[in-house]
DNA sequence: GCCGGCATCCCCCATTTGTGGTAATTGTTC
DNA sequence: GAACAATTACCACAAATGGGGGATGCCGGC
């Protein structure tokens, strides 16, 4: 790809999706008065964003997640990602949850950058992105490198393995609770905790991925 | 490979993993008073006889489940399967439920036979594994054959196959509705059915039916 | 010492699920 | 044609679940 500090040849072109108006100039101001840069377009919603792809032909988009009640960045990535495989996009948010992270990845994003970020260093990430790096904010990066040890050892504690495993069996909360002499309360809390763990939302889910990874 | 009934040329060398004694014995008298059978060497745990693998050059292992509080047989079949890939491991075991069993195969038994056989009948046993065969008790085969045949051991229709299949993704009622086109009560009804199929109460027993049974 | 992870307990509230029914249509089998 | 399974659809209600908070004490690492 380009030099990473790429002054001479032509500049990134990038679309920025964000819907708050003072972010948006914010951005634009520093794309385009930094040489190698240059802004194409500002996107407050991403149904817009969406809509005007087929005539802009960006190199990159900086995507933000929440864009009001419109269709939110995360679905925006995927359906950039049908639409041009090869647009990278790197998201821009105040989500620092691995929820939003994961969700966002999966959904195809390349780079997961915190805002608060110094202008600098988002640049850098963006000349990063360009050359097929992946920027993240140090902890987000962190975040998701442990997924990965996660699949060599669950990151489960011993008292939720054990709750896993009566998930798994169909107990009730309830019964679970009784099983294990603690209040349902606990219970609950340690599902939470198991489920935002394994990164799902039921105990279906749960109870798949507890089986195919042999958490239990 | 070598003729199934192999008097004349070089007998088959085995080793055996069995913590119980009297056993250990009586299978160690039959196969070196038997012609075109020779025991190279017993271990009472699968520790042992990892360890001792790299200087042992058998030609099969035949494996206990229950080796006490030991690594269980499965786990040594695992792990024998990837220090010698080609060095077949027959279980020789009580456990006659499909857990063990499926288990057992998924990792890397040839054979599965059940404590009890006949003499005569764990010899051929041996022959037909040495030669390429998968030699299994009756029941046992007939239990793996039935999980081929998902029709006759699955009572489930087409249909309700299709639905447990999203119920295993974790999919809502209402997503579900919407993935097949059909309404909410409808997968109501399908669910009912398959819980009433399947002897189960809820979702997380479905689920797990579903993955050990294979039923989809 | 402070922070993070763990285990425990509590609150509220919307949604989902499980279960009890009924019933029409279609296709297959006896 | 009767009997049956499969698929579709609907109603109502109680229970279970999932997500959002917050709080305490304990322990181990930096």
């Amino acid at each position: 790809m380009a030099n990473p500090s790429d002054l001479s040849g032509k500049p990134l072109k990038l679309i920025i999706v964000e819907d708050d108006r003072q972010i948006q100039e914010l951005l634009r101001i520093l794309l385009n008065g930094t040489p190698g840069f240059y802004c194409q377009a500002v996107f407050s919603t991403a149904t817009e964003f969406l809509a005007a792809l087929p005539e802009l032909q960006p190199e990159m988009v900086l995507m933000d997640i929440d864009l009001g009640d419109d269709l939110n960045g995360i679905e925006a990535v995927r359906q950039l990602r049908q639409l041009r495989p090869n647009i990278p996009a790197v998201m821009l948010t105040v989500h620092e949850d691995s929820e939003a992270v994961f969700a966002a990845l999966c959904a195809g994003a390349v780079g997961y950058l915190i805002k608060g970020i110094a202008p600098t260093e988002l640049l850098a990430a963006l000349r990063d992105a360009a050359n097929g790096g992946a920027p993240m904010s140090p902890r987000i990066a962190r975040r998701v490198v442990e997924t990965f040890h996660a699949g060599t050892q669950n990151p489960l504690s011993e008292r939720e393995r054990e709750v896993l495993r009566l998930l798994c069996a169909g107990d009730s909360y309830k019964s679970i609770a009784d099983q294990l002499f603690i209040s349902g309360h606990t219970v609950r809390s340690h599902i939470k905790n198991i489920y935002e763990k394994l990164h799902v939302h039921s105990r279906a889910e749960a109870v798949v991925k507890a089986l195919k990874d042999r958490l239990i």
